[in-house]
DNA sequence: CGAGGAAACTTGACACTGTCAAGACGGCGG
DNA sequence: CCGCCGTCTTGACAGTGTCAAGTTTCCTCG
């Protein structure tokens, strides 16, 4: 199964061996010649399956998306609490980082590939839900604007090392503490 | 002056050349030699000045924070209004993408660099004036870290690509909607 | 059953990258 | 005028992504 000349699912092989490999040295340093190595295949393998290096990091990112939107469904099952899934998504990017890390960075992507899209659209209503209305055609939700904006901007400044270690230690109970002293006044 | 053997300030005019590249290409896709070139220097003249393709990086980092430290001191001696330091912090992300876009990337940086801690460290001081009491010590003032991340969230998705098209139109307005529908309780 | 063709993967090459060592150049103090 | 040191260049090296061509395997259809 492992040493066949037709790997069988390298498509899923490579995904996870580029997960392994952004996790150590994050997207803008992987190596798709390493993924490779990793994967036990030949250094141009990647590109039949993804075409580009930009294709695996889509991959990627397109996964990352579907279980963001799962992560995001779950809390918002169990909870129904708008904070909840705010916690949720903040859970995510620390759990997943080599995902998160990889799914805001369209430079990197094809950002109009539709797998892609698709997930990020549900990982999109899975945040919205809970705040508020809807946007009107083409326009948008402030309320849902402010509350993605804030979980957001806590998960990338918590993974870029911004914030004080105090954070760091327990995030978890910094973020309830943001959420804490935020109001959104849903209009 | 500019076609001698010394330059007289190459160091300048590499963090230049390197931000008008930046803004072509995208920090992770940064090349030293073509910066090198825009700079009508030898592709190693860079490493002499920097050390590193991180170094250069780390130049433009810290004048990059070097500016939005100035923005938001700017914002609040003018105005006195915590908001207007966060519309102040957005705006900067727009009009600096370049040097917002290597600011938080700290795999790509010598995250130790005095200089750019110092120059973090003047732009943390910008924000979080106006939100209550500073921290205590090794402690975190909630308020100022969900300031922080509501308008970095703000930037980061907004430059990402992340928001409907009717922000990108009009960026300003649609902060000012969010601020406006998010209340901070400084505790 | 066996031939043909498509799909999966490899091999080799190319231009480009960052980094390093060694050398050429230029201004400055003695 | 000499020597020296900082500034920059030249040349080389290993590693990168991508592309074209070749090889291997599987599947299907006669």
């Amino acid at each position: 199964m492992t040493d066949r000349y037709h790997h069988g699912d390298l498509r899923r092989a490579l995904i996870e061996a580029a997960v392994e490999a952004l996790g150590e040295t994050g997207p803008s340093a992987l190596s798709l010649r390493a993924v490779a190595k990793r994967a036990g295949v030949s250094h141009a393998a990647p590109a039949h399956h993804f075409g580009d290096k930009a294709g695996l990091l889509t991959a990627v990112a397109t996964e990352g998306f579907e279980r963001l939107a799962d992560a995001l469904d779950r809390a918002w099952r169990t909870t129904g609490d708008f904070y909840a899934v705010g916690a949720a998504y903040v859970r995510f990017a620390i759990d997943n980082r080599p995902y998160f890390e990889t799914m805001f960075r369209p430079e990197l992507l094809h950002p109009d590939d539709p797998d892609l899209q698709r997930a990020e659209a549900r990982s999109r209503a899975g945040l919205y839900r809970g705040a508020g209305d809807p946007p009107a055609d083409g326009g948008y939700n402030p309320t849902a604007l402010a509350a993605w904006s804030l979980v957001h901007g806590f998960a990338e400044l918590l993974l870029a090392g911004n914030f004080p270690q105090a954070v760091a230690d327990d995030p978890d109970a910094a973020f309830r503490a943001v959420a804490t002293v935020t109001r959104f006044e849903v209009e």
